[in-house]
DNA sequence: CCAAAAGTGTTCATCCTACACCCATGG
DNA sequence: CCATGGGTGTAGGATGAACACTTTTGG
């Protein structure tokens, strides 16, 4: 049996918000104070506010949108305070919406930005975050339409294979990819020819999530 | 921004016992102060002790093997501490094991003991603590080899096979569960036979984490 | 006219499922 | 001798993987 009364403990929530720009995963970060670090977005938790509510302020606070996906990953270690007076703990989010969208706080100077996952000069502690939260996203993106965050309403097929290349790291058939879309009622091909990046044209889709709530036929890439 | 000095937590690790006794899956309690609701093992967390050694203190204060499955599945939402003076936060892990090799504190009055899961008088929070725990265990039992800390060192496929349809929920095929097991060559049929169930006798078999970790062969159940 | 991305079906192999009967033995 | 749980194989269907060519059009 430890003695002593129990420490007390500063929570805090961190969200890593993972974005998709030019066929690249963002991540958003704000430079630290000193060298060239990064910082994840979070907040201190208050009084009985729930750690889901906190994470959704933090979103709130930097996106447009609140269109987005969001979900603990797990409670961190505690550590000392920087003024080692104290203790804190960590419980990290990862959040999935489009890229731009961001609040500009133009009277703090030191505001948030996306940077590419792949040129990330990122800590060590910080990159295994990264690291677990992409595990968690790559078996979930399998299974659950979550992946349709991360693009605009109305995207191209080829937009949301590559997407999908880019999370799994692997290539993906285009043809079994396709057929595999078509089964799914809830993701409707529109009119609309997107001709941004062919002279053809691709037509633009969209994921209907009432429909996909009703549908019987179960989400699978 | 919210402004006021950010509030200080208690932080507690929960754990949530699962055994597998009887044909019934077990959860470990002990009774609360007042009417006839249970506890869940828990201790505070204390400095800068990490979160999971905390969890396998829990363990190792009530268990008498050191050979269990444990895992954190998240942190909960903060609430008032009973005497209203502050605040705390719970932290969630849940643990497969064996259901006898207790240790017995003949000092504590209030000490754990297994109840079945079926017949838990939980309370609705408790129940979905319980529900979300079984959720991480059921998608894991099938692609990862957890199930054999809920049973004895050597068991026969009868008794893995009721595991199974207790903890999915959904009758397993025979031959086709076994097929299965005997692709894995980490699955090692014993010339031991067990005739406590049947007067025949089954074969024991033992899971052999060793060459599990060497073998090229998935699990897939 | 050609480069560049969009779009489209079929075949084969594999995996999964369903299914029923004999075996060994203690009582 | 019989009730009880232990143990075994196959065939058909479903699913998933591999694969190459035609279309459209802006430049």
């Amino acid at each position: 049996m430890p003695s002593s009364n129990s420490t007390l403990y500063q929570v805090s929530v961190c969200c890593l918000f993972f974005g998709y720009k030019d066929n690249e995963l963002k991540l958003l970060v704000r430079d630290a104070d000193k060298s060239g670090r990064y910082c994840f977005p979070e907040a201190k938790l208050h009084g009985d506010n729930s750690l889901y509510g906190t994470a959704c302020g933090i979103a709130g606070r930097l996106l447009k949108t609140n269109d987005y996906y969001i979900k603990q990953i797990r409670a961190g270690d505690p550590k000392e305070t920087e003024n080692h007076e104290g203790f804190q703990l960590s419980v990290t989010y990862y959040v999935l919406t489009l890229c731009d969208d961001l609040i500009t706080e133009d009277d703090e100077p030191d505001s948030y930005y996306w940077i590419s996952l792949n040129q990330a000069n990122l800590s060590g502690e910080q990159k295994m975050q990264v690291e677990t939260a992409l595990k968690r996203i790559r078996r979930k993106i399998g299974i659950r339409p979550i992946a349709f965050y991360l693009l605009p309403k109305l995207f191209t097929l080829s937009q949301l294979q590559h997407l999908y290349e880019l999370i799994l790291n692997i290539p993906v058939d285009k043809r079994n990819f396709r057929k595999r879309i078509c089964e799914m009622n809830y993701i409707q091909q529109t009119e609309l020819i997107d001709k941004s990046s062919s002279k053809r044209g691709a037509h633009l889709y969209a994921f209907n999530m009432e429909m996909f709530r009703r549908s019987r036929i179960v989400f699978k890439l």
